[in-house]
DNA sequence: TATTATACTTTGAAATTCAAAGTCAATATA
DNA sequence: TATATTGACTTTGAATTTCAAAGTATAATA
């Protein structure tokens, strides 16, 4: 049990920065507007969490210019999705334990 | 995926309280000294954990004698096991959509 | 040239975390 | 029989985290 406890990772049991990364395994890139919308936050919330998201090389933020506005994509870094996925694996198996029972 | 994410349960993040309602849906009762080795936590982090999920009235904590000693016995409670079981499905549906890709 | 809109970021009050310190009864030791 | 010490927790509070309101910067519009 603790083994796998000890396998969830910090960052990642906030259900914002959660619903990021979900959404960068399967979008290589989604912009700041459509990654608002997808998980339906405020902008500050999303903000903050892709901050602390980057700030642990889980995620890359690129500013680009669509016409004269600043569009801000999100995409994940490799150790991103690796850390992630081991945050998963865990979960899965906390699940495969104590559904059906 | 707002409807996924808005399925995940806050007092449910926390991954001690995720450990001691894992724990609480295989055995009906667990006391304190077998939760904290089986969670491998300070005793601190237990009892203040099982009293956010006491407050939210998803488990039952008992107070026993053991001989002369006491001994706290910890339960799920039926609305604590249903709620633990929404947050897994949506944890599952989120590992299903984003695993694998 | 205001004013409003777009696209975010920063700030900080409020909430949460979790280990150290505290409580309290039982038992061992001097 | 005082008085440590142990066992089984609980409480406290400093440190950290959360997240929406306020702020910033540029562009479009009246």
């Amino acid at each position: 049990m603790k083994e796998i406890i000890a396998q969830i990772n910090k960052i990642f049991e906030n259900k914002v920065r959660l619903g990021i990364m979900s959404a960068l395994m399967v979008n290589e890139r989604i912009d700041f507007k459509e990654l608002k919308s997808l998980l339906d936050i405020t902008d500050g919330n999303l903000s903050s969490n892709a901050s602390v998201l980057e700030k642990e090389k889980y995620i890359k933020i690129k500013k680009k210019f669509i016409g004269k506005k600043t569009s801000t994509i999100y995409s994940a870094t490799t150790s991103g999705k690796d850390a992630f996925k081991v945050h998963l694996l865990a979960l899965e198996m906390i699940i495969r334990n104590t559904l059906n029972k």
